[in-house]
DNA sequence: ATAGATGCAAACTATTTGCATCCTC
DNA sequence: GAGGATGCAAATAGTTTGCATCTAT
């Protein structure tokens, strides 16, 4: 993603533009994979910015919709770019922890019979999916 | 689930059969939700147990498969028994925290799916899947 | 008798909050 | 200039660890 749009995706949401924030929304959309907060303090360009800043941003981002908390059975949360193709998956591995993006999941059958299904529930707003399993590399 | 039969869980699990252990199982297999250790704190007869020993036996069990722990996006674990007749899902109220199961669900076909898909992954071994959303009645 | 279970205190980790200062618009 | 962004310090919440004592087998 280039710095021009990353500034134009703040400017959208009513953010103001600030060098950590792009350097941050940089970063993530470049990332091939979720990252961590711990992840994210160790990129070169975000070295000496305080967690707390780190934090804050991200829940900012996660809110305006522009990114997207993960939850993969870990300690801590993952974040990474919000994909506007829908929901898409995740694998991974309980060795190593090495993460792989599962897309085109026809879920939005699934989706549709949970509704049907649910008794107490009327809306399904969200849903997460995640696989747990071996890389290759482990499997042996 | 009877005193006797959670013994003999203990038992074959290779855990001691202790008050706690037996109050604590008895309390989950009677369930109709998951729950939190501060749930669990609250139960009559575990009143005065430690938290601590409320964690290691929660471990304990996870790791022997007799209960199962969950990740539904908020800050606490919950606790459920490890339902025999496969997995089953959840729906979660993002108002009021209210939870229902989903239980047969058609996941296998998607499992095998996806461990078809991925290039980086040999084996799934788990999955979990949780549905966000509203109940009827903050659903108004 | 021995290994495992429990309680208490303290540590740890991820995350959040308060407040003063700084920067973008 | 004003309101939001940042840094620093400190609090919080959930969970884990160490160690001494107790209990089930």
């Amino acid at each position: 993603m280039h710095i021009s749009s990353i500034k134009t995706l703040l400017r959208e949401s009513g953010l103001k533009v600030t060098p950590i924030r792009l350097a941050l929304l940089n970063y993530l959309s470049k990332a091939k994979k979720p990252l961590s907060v711990e992840d994210l303090m160790q990129v070169k360009s975000l070295l000496e910015v305080d967690k707390v800043t780190l934090y804050r941003n991200l829940d900012t981002f996660v809110k305006k919709g522009i990114i997207q908390r993960l939850d993969l059975h870990r300690r801590e949360a993952y974040f990474e770019m919000q994909h506007k193709h829908g929901h898409h998956h995740h694998i991974i591995c309980m060795e190593c922890g090495l993460i792989e993006d599962m897309h085109s999941c026809s879920m939005d059958i699934a989706v549709k019979n949970v509704e049907k299904k649910s008794k107490k529930f009327s809306k399904i707003i969200d849903h997460s999916m995640e696989f747990y399993g071996l890389c290759k590399k482990c499997d042996k």
